[in-house]
DNA sequence: CGGGACATGTAACACGTTACATGATTAG
DNA sequence: CTAATCATGTAACGTGTTACATGTCCCG
């Protein structure tokens, strides 16, 4: 029993060395901040759950969102004090919670929406969730993040063929690999680049 | 306290409902497996550490595996039976765990390198362990690969060309953003399709 | 004598998926 | 009478990340 303890006091001295770190949030629980802004600051799980997972609007095609983790991220959000949460009784059916954006929500949102996603890969997913919300809430931001994102990209592509001229001078079987895997990364960053190009032709002046 | 047993009883025969379903392996298992095929069939996990999150070979390129999950695949895999495991000591040193593949290790292996990846964000990670592994243990099916996959992501683009055109003709706001999140996908499935084609040619014949 | 290499792991947590629990109402 | 809809959740599992535990040996 006292190793027991003592094993139980070295593992509670580590978990007190770890300072708890702010968890950001992910694209869900951002998903769910822009739909309640988009509708007028509140809404309740159930209604929210149907523009994932459906065929209602393009949500859905740019993830799911299980009403599992839907709650789970709606009870974060509220932990966060981004919105706040209200019970309202109704007859014969469950109870409704009404969840309803904070200033602090909306800001931390268009914090997000400013931001150019960093990584190729987090376009489909992170970068197409910004640009949802974006054209509904605020369509000169939404062409500005374009430019940015389109910038980042070009970045990117850049260092890429850097690394790629660089690799030229030692032509060893490895080094084929690396190109090779360095040369898809830059095919699909210039892809993205030029598909942000179109669609910053698309949302006019 | 019998409320507590009843809902235990329930838990329990709902756990009894599902049927174990057999998890198949990730990249991560599969890297490891190939791995071993390719270093002589053996291994140890400290060594195959090294090959992964550090400057060592085109692999940390791929992907990255840190130290915990890659004991716990090498687990995982003693458990499915494709690897076994002999404890080799050490005078000084801990004790060494070599990991041998076992013939169901290898057919698993096989089975996964014939398959090419049905989604095209895979193919950053998935497709390109598959490839790496394929060139060194039988480069005619990694140029078999290369054939495969370029067919499927073909196969991708003319559907999502075929759901494009049939968007073309109700031009609502919400059909015009589904439209540019098919025309990313499409782009970026025509830049995997043309760097297919690139490295099927460096492939030699 | 401090720190890094060697070698294998566990703890705690975050993120995600699937399935199911609950319990009334309404539509077919 | 069955099933879906409404509405909110939990259980169990799986994956992945970060940090740390353990203990010896070798190098500077």
């Amino acid at each position: 029993m006292a190793e027991v303890g003592a094993e139980r006091l070295t593992l509670a001295a580590s978990r007190a060395r770890r300072p708890r770190r702010e968890a950001p949030l992910g694209p869900g629980e951002y998903a769910l901040l822009g739909l309640l802004a988009v509708r007028g600051g509140a809404g309740y799980g159930y209604d929210l759950a149907r523009h994932f997972g459906g065929r209602s609007g393009p949500l859905g095609e740019i993830m799911r969102l299980e009403p599992g983790m839907l709650y789970h991220h709606l009870k974060k959000l509220a932990r966060d004090r981004l919105v706040t949460t209200t019970v309202e009784e109704q007859s014969g059916r469950p109870a409704r919670q009404t969840h309803a954006i904070t200033e602090a929500g909306r800001g931390a949102l268009d914090r997000w929406l400013r931001e150019p996603v960093r990584a190729t890969r987090e376009i489909r997913l992170d970068f197409l969730l910004k640009l949802f919300f974006a054209r509904q809430l605020n369509p000169p931001l939404a062409r500005a993040l374009v430019a940015d994102q389109r910038r980042v990209c070009d970045d990117l592509a850049a260092s890429l063929t850097a690394q790629i001229a660089g690799l030229n001078a030692g032509a060893a079987a490895t080094e084929a690999f690396t190109r090779q895997i360095l040369d898809l990364r830059l095919a699909q960053t210039r892809a993205a680049s030029d598909w942000l190009a179109d669609i910053f032709r698309d949302l006019g002046s």
